[in-house]
DNA sequence: AATAAAAATGTTTTAGAATTGCAATATTAT
DNA sequence: ATAATATTGCAATTCTAAAACATTTTTATT
C-alpha cells in the first residue's frame, strides 16, 4: 500500500490535510531504506528540490504525525539527534552500531522477537514498541 | 566492595582527586536504586544536605568519571535527558516502561542474552554494550 | 608550616536540537 | 466567491549539555 495513501487516509479521519510539504516529506522518506534525522531529510529534500521553500519546523512538524500514522518510528538516536526510519515494507527489525565506523546494521531473529514476549505476557505488561540496539566493533573495524 | 572505595581507586589511579563533592555524589546515587538524570541527582542532593552547594556541573563532569570507574551506567533516556543508573551489586538487566505511568520494571532473561551473543558471533561483531528497552503499558494501566 | 603547581569547583556563557508564537498563506466547505 | 480553519515559514524561545574562566581547594615540595 502506497504510504501517501495511508496519510490522506489518516488526514481524513483527523480533520488534518494532505498538504503538498507533507507529501514532498513522505515522498522524500520513503525513496530511500536509510535512517535519517530532520536535517539530514531538510537538507536531502533541499537537494533534490531546489525550488522549495520548505523548512524545518514543517518537518519538526510532521514527525509525529506520521509517526501516529504508523508510518515512521524513532529510531536508535546518533550525536543527540533522534533518528527515524520509515515502518511501511520495512519489516520490524532491531538494531548494531558500531561505535567506531558509525555504521548501522539490522538484525531480528526468532528467538528473542518470542521470549520479549513470552516475557511480557507473564508480567501482564501490553508491548507497544521496543528498542534493542547492540553497541559494539563491527567485522571491519574490530 | 564500597562504590567509594572503586572510586577512591580509580583516582589515585588516573591522577584524579577524590573530592567531598564526589564522594557526595557517589553517596546519593548508591542510596537508591533507582534510574536518576542529572537534574533529579542534583535536587536528590539539594534536598538532603540543604547546606551543600554542588553545582550541576560538577555532576555533569563527574558521570562520566564514575562510567569510566565502572560504577555507573547510562540507561533508558527519558523525555531526552540521559538517564544513569549504578552498576555495582547492580546485576545486568534490561527495561521495561510503562508509557502511562512511566514506571520503569527491570527484566532479565538468559535465553535473549544467549541469542545476542550468538548472533555478533556469527556477524563478527564484538559487543561492549546494548539497550533493550520494552513500551507498553504494565499491568496496573493496561 | 609556607609556597608553588595542579586539579576541581561554581558561575556564567555558549551550543545545539527541538518547540512555540505569530502573521501570512493555503486549503476546505459553504 | 467568501468565510472558516489548518498549515506554513520565520523568528524567537526553551531546554539540556557542555565549555570558559576566574576562584578555590588539594597535593607535593621544600
Amino acid at each position: 500500500m502506497d504510504p501517501k495513501d495511508v496519510f490522506r487516509q489518516f488526514c481524513k479521519q483527523n480533520d488534518m490535510r494532505y498538504t503538498p510539504e507533507r507529501g514532498l516529506i513522505i515522498d522524500e522518506i520513503y525513496r530511500t531504506h536509510d535512517h535519517f534525522d530532520v536535517d539530514q531529510l531538510f537538507l536531502r529534500i533541499r537537494k533534490r528540490f531546489p525550488g522549495t521553500k520548505l523548512s524545518r519546523a514543517s518537518i519538526y512538524r510532521t514527525m509525529p504525525l506520521l509517526i501516529n500514522a504508523g508510518l515512521l518510528r524513532e529510531s536508535l538516536t546518533q550525536d543527540s539527534r533522534i533518528c527515524y526510519e520509515h515502518t511501511l515494507g520495512h519489516s520490524h527489525h532491531d538494531h548494531l552500531k558500531c561505535l567506531k565506523c558509525g555504521k548501522i546494521f539490522e538484525f531480528f531473529t526468532e528467538v528473542i522477537d518470542k521470549e520479549q514476549e513470552a516475557l511480557c505476557k507473564k508480567r501482564k505488561f501490553k508491548i507497544t514498541s521496543h528498542m534493542h540496539v547492540i553497541y559494539g566493533y563491527c567485522y571491519k573495524c574490530k
